[in-house]
DNA sequence: GCCAATTCAGGACATATGTCCTTTCCCAAT
DNA sequence: ATTGGGAAAGGACATATGTCCTGAATTGGC
């Protein structure tokens, strides 16, 4: 992690995301920008929190490592994104492990200047109620769904929902770098789960491997297989009501 | 579902659950106390929801159906607890439904209301994001343990969460009346497959079978099946940050 | 271009879990 | 007491998924 010493550049971000009412006057000075690169940790599962970040470029990856070392993936997130607003809330140590994916840069605010100058100040209230919904609501699909499908629907939706609409498109774009073993943490199945079912849905003519990479070639087939279960991506901010 | 006519009742649990700030002046006028009976559906996923309701009275049963007709246990609930706030805040359809298991009782609020007269009451946001972040964390923890364990371990867990401490303690206590296909749609898997589970816990030792009911025999077993991990309840507001 | 080291795909087998069906047992209505 | 219905437990089998290991493919260094 590096700090960037840019304030105009931080103005634009917040500016950008409309962050402005979010951060007031008096919170500004304590508002910093940080550079992550890839494989970097924002984050350590357990570990004392004692900034609250938000994401405003690149992607990030959630997750959890249980104590027989097996991990779990639980997202990737991308701008607009929050992290360690849960445990600034609760005051409990941090959940899950953060790493960047891709170059990532965040602005960062020390939980004690939050608490000071933001913890009676609505609209940052307001804004955090709206992150963390958001993130409630993504979490409860992503457990029943889990939870209620066997790992062919699971990936059926993971495909569809990484990417994009094109007649071809394959995982692993944009150097987003989702290799499969991710992938399958992701799932939450075993590699070679995910392989079985990838070659199962290569017979079916639903994808084709090329290599290592997955191209998808008919999301008509995959999305009946997944019925209306769609990994539910940050789909924007959506209508709130605060 | 009946209304309950009596402000007093109502002053006891704004009292007793620290809620008169919360529900500030304006809002009072528009709370209302409604009961339920076991069985009632409060709310019903994919429904359009009215009301945020403040369970401080009976217990609760949050489930999801798939379009195949699955059911999936998320949560118990007992006092204190929100339903609604998640949709509230992000003005979407009932996510889950809701039952009761016990009577119940609960505060309820019309969101116009909330919204006219609560939308920048710092009060409220910061219950409500109490509220919500402690869903959130119990969900997480859930997610992770029910795909990173097996039903075996679950189970364990489960057990442990919902006995009391005594040396013999039985599922099925205080009148809460969890039956075991509850308990199999909780921990996520089929009624079936849980009685394999329970019997191979029997001829361990770890539990008895006493007509229909399951009384926990060794919960230090149970513990060093379960290792650490523990199906998060509500263990009070904790430290808070706000 | 060649080799060692690493990643990747898949075979073989074990285990976990689901589905369907049968048996038993309890209770309520007659 | 008799009987029908339905919960509760478990048998038999199919399927889903995990673990371990092997051989092919790929890559970086020389």
């Amino acid at each position: 992690m590096k700090e960037i010493q840019d304030r105009e550049q931080l103005k634009h971000y917040l500016r950008a995301f409309q962050l402005e009412s979010v951060f007031h006057e008096p919170l500004r000075p304590h508002l910093s920008l940080y550079g992550f690169e890839p494989g970097d940790l924002i984050c350590t599962q357990g570990q004392a929190p004692e900034y609250l970040y938000v994401l405003v470029h690149g992607k990030l990856k959630i997750y959890t490592t249980s104590s027989e070392g097996k991990t779990l993936v639980l997202s990737f997130k991308t701008p607009l994104e929050v992290i360690g607003d849960v445990e600034y809330v609760r005051g409990t140590p941090i959940l899950n492990t953060v790493e960047a994916v891709t170059p990532v840069c965040m602005i960062g605010v020390q939980y004690r200047w939050l608490h000071n100058y933001g913890k009676d100040h609505a609209p940052l209230l307001q804004f955090l109620l709206d992150i963390i919904t958001q993130k409630f609501y993504v979490k409860s699909n992503s457990l029943s769904f889990n939870l209620m499908y066997p790992v062919e629907v699971r990936l059926a939706s993971y495909l569809l929902s990484v990417t994009s609409d094109e007649s071809e498109s394959r995982l692993e774009e944009q150097g987003s770098a989702v290799s499969l073993s991710d992938a399958a943490n992701f799932i939450g199945t075993s590699y070679r789960h995910l392989n079985r079912v990838i070659r199962q849905f290569c017979i079916q003519g639903l994808v084709e491997r090329r290599k290592g990479v997955i191209v998808v070639k008919d999301r008509n087939g995959l999305s009946s297989l997944a019925g209306h279960n769609i990994y539910e991506h940050n789909q924007g901010k959506g209508e709130t009501r605060l």
